[in-house]
DNA sequence: TTCCGACAGTGGGGTCGCAAT
DNA sequence: ATTGCGACCCCACTATCGGAA
């Protein structure tokens, strides 16, 4: 039986050194003295994790519940004198019961056992706690080193450690398999209706970069801007999983339809994209997400918003794992089940540079996002980014101006480390916000923007520092998004800073107008009509 | 010896459901 | 009826360590 305290006693030391190797060995050796019932918890904690990622169960405690929690403890000055310390098993069935609270009165439930536990705590223990309730440990090791330390304890590769993480979709359960059927690792077989982890891609910036990369030909896919969905077909039984392994089988019914119909095969798990498309065109993310876990008026959004599903992957059939394939065997298998093309990604060979450039520009020009590059030779790596898959997307630039900047964490304290970017409103001549961007910049310049900041301070509040106008800054992002929290009614997604502009004054930024006129331009004509009318 | 792949950390906007107000 | 919180869709980018080249 381990202490509550033990573990964080070990994150603090894991959080010591800077080598990683010795992180691992200190998990390990930490993790190898627990008993099995002690083993995943204390896993998860230190990825950051309560509850295995394919289990429903939810917290519903957050930033504002912590904080209210925390305040009452801390105020409550009685020290516990001879309170017996807590174990990890204790700390999770209290965690346990935070989460079935549910219906009337049950966020103050929440927040009582919260005290209840916080009150039992030393303050070490207190602010690791916070940190795994947060998902933010911060102890410079997480789910990759964890895993890494199952190789250590069980004295297997780390290969089959992965394949068992493939198969468990848990840290948790992984070290403890490790712990207890180590030869079990690299053995264990997928199983229907248990998600997998999706395989994920590297951004690239450039066909060329492609060619550089994978080699002729290139295998390339349409990318779609919607929801990924993972499909578990056993029997005319079907189920979908989200990205982050939700089940959401009942919020995409159409898409069950279109496999039931078009997939001939008894046993299979695909992998796609889903997103909505109207009068043949694909609608704005933020729009998709209106039918996404949506409840009320369920049939007229998914009515008005229907699906199309387009399959990539194949990574399971009939009882065969295909994960060792070829991605190019892969999708001929895929193609070989899936008896209508329109269910499938566009994909096409492409041996030169202007068919690859071709390719890309059809694809944006159909309002997709860009095109996905796959190494015909690699297998299917669940969870891992690499350079396996290329992702190459559009995005546009334009010039803000730098109106207040926050405050970082971690890392980045002591540093302004997010910045509200602003353009120009010529009918007021204001400076309004269009977001705020902490991306783009390297610690060096961070440093040198914190100063340059501080002295165009105007007033500050909370974390937040206000300042002059002045900064300009150059500001890739993906898409401009309708905003109902900005008074310029716009905001940048996935915006990021190219490069700062000390060379540019504020009059020469991006004017709200211009911006308005990009976001209509990229509304097609049925669209930009209903924005006018 | 240098290079580069995988990890960890730092945070972005929008949308819904739900409990509290 | 409205508001604020929490969960979950989509993520991009830089620094670092340690094995690969």
């Amino acid at each position: 039986m381990a202490f509550f305290r033990d573990l964080v006693e070990v994150a603090d030391r894991v959080t010591q050194v800077a080598s990683r190797k010795e992180k691992i060995r200190l998990l390990a050796e930490f993790l190898e003295k627990l008993s099995p019932e002690e083993v995943p918890i204390a896993a998860r904690f230190l990825a950051g994790e309560v509850f295995p990622e394919y289990d429903t169960k939810e917290l519903g405690v957050g930033y504002s519940s912590l904080k209210q929690a925390y305040s009452v403890v801390r105020h409550a000055s009685i020290l516990p004198i001879a309170v017996q310390p807590l174990t990890i098993t204790e700390v999770y069935r209290t965690l346990e019961r935070i989460a079935g609270a549910t219906g009337e009165g049950s966020k103050n439930k929440k927040i009582k056992l919260l005290q209840s536990l916080l009150s039992r705590m030393e303050q070490r223990e207190i602010d690791f706690l916070l940190r795994v309730l947060f998902g933010e440990v911060r102890i410079g090791a997480s789910k990759g080193l964890l895993l890494e330390a199952a190789s250590k304890i069980a004295n297997v590769p780390i290969s089959d450690v992965l394949h068992a993480y493939m198969v468990l979709s848990d840290v948790g359960d992984v070290l403890l398999m490790a712990r207890e059927k180590p030869s079990m690792l690299g053995r264990a077989e997928l199983n229907l209706f248990h998600p997998v982890k999706p395989m994920l891609a590297d951004m690239a910036y450039s066909v060329e970069e492609l060619f550089q990369e994978h080699g002729a030909p290139l295998y390339l896919e349409y990318k779609y801007d919607g929801i990924r969905l993972q499909i578990h077909i056993d029997s005319g039984r079907v189920e979908v999983f989200s990205r982050r392994l939700n089940r959401i089988t009942e919020f995409v019914p159409d898409v069950v339809e279109k496999v039931l119909g078009n997939v001939k095969a008894e046993k299979a798990i695909l992998d796609g994209e889903a997103l909505a498309v109207v009068d043949g065109k694909p609608v704005a993310f933020q729009d998709l997400l209106k039918r996404v876990r949506r409840k009320r008026e369920r049939e007229k959004f998914f009515r008005e918003l229907p699906f199309q599903l387009h399959l990539f992957d194949v990574i399971y059939i009939n009882g065969r794992t295909l994960v060792k394939e070829t991605y190019s065997s892969r999708r001929s298998i895929l193609q070989e089940i899936v008896t209508s093309d329109e269910l499938l990604a566009k994909m096409k060979i492409v041996y030169e540079k202007e068919e690859a450039e071709n390719f890309y520009k059809e694809a944006l020009s159909e309002n997709h996002e860009g095109v996905m590059s796959k190494r015909a030779s690699s297998f299917y790596k669940p969870g891992i980014r690499g350079s396996d898959w290329l992702k190459l997307k559009s995005y546009d630039t334009i010039d803000c101006v730098i109106i207040a900047a926050e405050w970082g964490h971690g890392r980045r304290s002591g540093w302004l480390s997010n910045y509200h970017l602003g353009v120009l409103d010529e009918e007021s001549g204001k400076f309004l916000s269009v977001g705020k961007t902490f991306k783009g910049l390297s610690d060096a310049e961070f440093e040198e923007m914190t100063k340059k900041l501080l002295q165009l301070k105007t007033r500050e509040e909370g974390y937040t520092v206000y300042v002059k106008p002045e900064i300009v800054v150059e500001v890739d992002y993906s898409e401009i998004q309708r905003s109902k929290r900005y008074p310029s009614g716009f905001a940048l997604r996935f915006a990021r800073i190219r490069r700062i502009r000390f060379d540019k004054s504020p009059d020469e930024a991006t004017t709200l107008g211009e911006l308005r006129r990009r976001y209509l331009q990229k509304m097609q004509n049925k669209e930009l009509d209903e924005e006018e009318g």
